[in-house]
Formats: C-alpha cells, structure tokens, sequence
DNA sequence: AACAATCACTATCAATTTGATAGTAATAAA
DNA sequence: TTTATTACTATCAAATTGATAGTGATTGTT
C-alpha cells in the first residue's frame, strides 16, 4: 500500500481508497450480500462494467481490503474475501443505508437491506458475525483432506 | 431533485450523491472547520482545482445538500451552508474519519480532528451543535436591521 | 473424447470527467 | 482611483469510465 494520498485527514486518505461510484458496492455485495464471484458481482442491479470491476477488484486487493484466492477442487473460480479492516467498513455501510433510506426514500426499494430499524449497533454486529461465520463455513481447508 | 440514480439501493443511490473524491470532504470542511465560501473550501489541503469546486458546488446545490445565500451588507461572498439532511451526514464522516485513523494512522496526521477518543455519539452531537449553533451565530438576518 | 458452456477476465475505443492553469466580471479596500 | 479580492468560467490535455466484444482456461454434457 503506497502512500499517494491527497493529505493527511484521515476522511481524505479513506476516500482515496473507497471514495468512488463503485469501491463501497462491491464491499456491499460482499458484506451483506455474502457474494464472492466475480460473476456474482457482475449481476448487481448496478451492472459494473467487467473492466471497471476488474480495475477496482485489483484496488481493493492493492489496499487490503479483500484478498483473493482459489479453493480446493476449483480451479476456475476465483474467491474474494474481505479483510478485518474491510468488515469494519460495517458501520460506514450501515450508517450510509440509513441515510439513504431515510432521506432518499422516495427513489429507493423499501427494505432493500433487512432489518433497518433495528438498533444500528445490533445491526452492525450481526452483519459482521453473520460475513465471518459463512467465511468459516464456505472455505474449504487443504488439510480437510 | 431528479431520479438518474443507479438502482433502488438505498447505498448505491447515496453513492451516486456523495461517492466521488470531493463531495464529501466539502462537507467535511463546511461541518469540522464551519468553512463557508468558495475560497476557504479552496485552501485545503487536497487542494480542489477551481473548475471541480464550482461543479460539485452545483451539484450538492441540486440534491439539497447545501444551500447558497449572500449576506445582508457583502455582495461579494456567496456563504454555503448545510442541509438538514447534510448535518445527519455525520455520523457517515465521523465512522470514515474514525475508521482512517485506525487503519491508515501511519499516513494520517494524529489528532487532526480533535476528541476522536470520545464517545462516537458524543462526538456526533457534539459536532452537529456546534455546527448549527455556528450558523445562528454567523448569519445576520435582514430584520435585525 | 469431443463439443458446448461457463468463468474470469483483457482489449478496444468513444465518451465523459478531471485537473491544471489562465482569464474575467463584480465588489471592496487602500 | 487604482489595486486587491472573490467567485467564479474557459480552455484543453490527460485520465478515467463504460459499453461491447473477444480470449483462454476450466468444467459440464453427450
């Protein structure tokens, strides 16, 4: 990770790195959505352009903010995981749905993102368990065989 | 107001608002540093080109998230202040500066928005009184004439 | 074994956006 | 009355985006 960052604001270095149309979309999808795929990310309602999700897949990767790997007996998919700085990238998620549903209600799906009104902690908290218990489930070790 | 916005996600349609490079370190400056004109925003460090301020201006103008005023007595300045749905932004801001801080510390200038080890809530409301205690102290109204 | 389908990209290129710099008009200060 | 300041706009090269097509490796199907 070099440092060409504008300055030294921490909110200016952080959008740096996720301060795009499409950076936070592909943490969404990951996050709640619990895709993993590039194809999987390819179907978001959004519909990323292959260059541009590729572009951006290696950015993230360049940051560490996901990793990218192969699992046993596939040799064709790749896996993209989020790493521990990434899933804190919770509660900004969550803090931005809230205000999206709230102030841009008119133009948006109610209930896109399930269980928006519950407590903002209980909802950052089960997010993050529920992305690391289906990482533990989903990975399939070398040495399980 | 108008609808160009990607999809129905309440995330992505708050992207399309305020997911670029500069949007959201305008507000940054109007609500930690109660900066107001076009030339204090274009002192900071990150140094916006003249050109991209005046669009992102427009912009945020058109999506309610700043409005634009003159002062009573300076013909001048144009003052630019925060929206009600702006001030709620935050909580969005202080979760990027706090996440910047933890996880790019060693690019960041320490301490360079003041009480971050403060309570997250403390901080939030702390920030949104002052900002709008500011605004009712700076703005003359024509009938205090 | 042969063929088709799928996946994860890369290539291409026009269109849009960015960003650096210079210039302008209105107001205010000296 | 000249000078400075403010808030921009204009220009234009460079970078980025985004739509589409194409490729190579792997996997599924017959």
């Amino acid at each position: 990770m070099e440092n060409n960052f504008r300055s030294g604001c921490p909110i200016a270095s952080t959008l740096d790195i996720i301060g795009d149309k499409w950076s936070l979309l592909i943490v969404r999808d990951m996050l709640f959505e619990h895709k993993m795929t590039f194809k999987e990310f390819s179907a978001s309602d959004e519909q990323i352009a292959p260059s541009i999700l590729s572009s951006r897949l290696k950015r993230l990767i360049s940051y560490d903010i996901i990793t990218k790997k192969k699992q046993v007996g596939n040799k064709k998919e790749n896996i993209y995981l989020l790493s521990e700085k990434a899933i804190e990238l919770t509660s900004i998620l969550v803090d931005v749905s809230i205000w999206g549903d709230k102030y841009l209600r008119d133009f948006n799906q109610i209930d896109n993102i399930e269980g928006l009104d519950q407590e903002r902690s209980l909802i950052i908290s089960t997010v993050k368990q529920r992305y690391t218990t289906m990482v533990q489930n989903t990975l399939i070790e070398p040495n399980d065989f």
